[in-house]
DNA sequence: ACCACTTTGTACAAACCGGTTAATTTGCTA
DNA sequence: TAGCAAATTAACCGGTTTGTACAAAGTGGT
């Protein structure tokens, strides 16, 4: 029907999957983390890859596809940064207070990451739990934080009823939602906070908090009964 | 052309703009807090309500008037249940530690707020930044909070350097954290954290870290050096 | 009885958007 | 150098979804 084919005009290009893969990885990867699943479009996606939207779907099948991706990559990527914290050879407390101020940085260089993270809680975690990479990610994490409260606990300053997962989970509480809430916040209360000189003062008391959780409780020489009432955690 | 009007039953019905309006707030607001902006269909919503989707642009305009409105009605909500809160009768660390129980409680039964501001964080706090409504409702808690800091240094007994501000970013860290990141966390390292036991267990510790950093630190009469070292926080 | 506001219904346009069809080019290799 | 699979381009499709137009009528206050 056609006798004239019309093509594009047969401008030179030059092969490179690797390099177009990894040019819509990184894109895609930019448009999740600002827009969310639904909110990113995948025509937005392809106008910002230097190729078109017929290779997403060559090579990604469809928009799922492409977005379970851009979470492992994402996850790959937070995860090999991480691995590189050494504490073995540091005591206990020291070690604690490391990984604290660790993950606080870390997270705070990983924004689009910890937007991933977010949106795969508000989808209730549909496409986390069909990636087996996930899980040992965070698992490290906490292998750590055993080591350390074992150690801890061996030389007898930590306390023996809080566990690694409840530290775990208060470092990354501070830590996360340092990041995660930073525009509603800031919006509300002003950018103060966030500044270089506020941010390092969140840090320092959240690992002042963290560390503090940690260690056994001391007998006080002087403070009002009340006070010390309540660092035992006996209310009722 | 008709000859017919054939227009719906002329069945009897009541005027109601006031529960019309409520009515469909409320299933907007589990719409979009359950599938986020771009997610919620407005077919879906209107589906769900007791009246129809001509009513939503009768009374809303578009998507994102609704949105904006279901977003005022959540703060407005969440903040209301917090004024309840009377601290004024309590000596101050009591009353840190109520606030900082109460918001944890109080999040944990206001999914749906969370996962708005989780959402609207998302987005950038573009609609956030629209309502003029929402920043002195924030304003509030940080009130309480200034208030029983201002009565706790009177007393002696709370730190100089640590600002309400602060405290208020720790508490909603914590409390907001159990929350919003409950799937991804749970699905990692199972549910532990989140059995009756398990959240009374991280409230009682989130409010002891709390008051502990609120609380002058005290010289400790035995302990190590290096724990007490931590303490102070003076690393370099 | 008037009249503005509220409610009901349907059908539909217009945009949006994920996904596909088809043709063409590249580059390897036999 | 012909053949062929992988890579790439551009145009297109059809379902979905937002939002509207139109038509009619009930409600309630004054």
């Amino acid at each position: 029907m056609d006798d004239k084919p019309a093509n594009g005009r047969s401008g030179g290009w030059k092969q490179d999957p690797a390099g177009v893969r990894k040019n819509i990885l990184a894109v895609a990867m930019a448009e999740f983390a600002a827009n969310g699943l639904s909110g990113a479009r995948i025509d937005e996606i392809a106008a910002k890859t230097s190729t078109s939207k017929r290779m997403i779907y060559y090579y990604f099948g469809d928009k799922e596809g492409l977005y379970r991706r851009v979470l492992e990559e994402a996850y790959r990527e937070v995860r090999a940064g991480e691995q590189e914290l050494e504490l073995d050879h540091v005591p206990p407390v020291e070690a604690l207070k490391l990984l604290a101020e660790f993950t606080f940085d870390h997270h705070s260089r990983h924004p689009d990451f910890i937007r991933l993270v977010m949106i795969e809680n508000i989808h209730h975690g549909a496409y986390l739990e069909r990636s087996e990479l996930i899980r040992p990610l965070n698992a490290g994490a906490v292998q750590k934080l055993e080591t350390i409260c074992r150690r801890g606990r061996e030389v007898g300053v930590f306390r023996e009823d809080v566990t690694p997962l409840q530290l775990h989970w208060h470092i990354s509480a501070m830590s996360f939602f340092n990041v995660s809430n930073r525009t509603s916040f800031s919006h509300i209360f002003g950018t103060d906070l966030f500044s270089a000189g506020g941010q390092e003062a969140l840090k320092k008391q959240m690992v002042e908090m963290v560390v503090g959780l940690a260690l056994k409780p001391h007998r006080r020489s002087r403070g009002s009964a009340e006070s010390r009432r309540h660092f035992r955690g006996d209310t009722k």
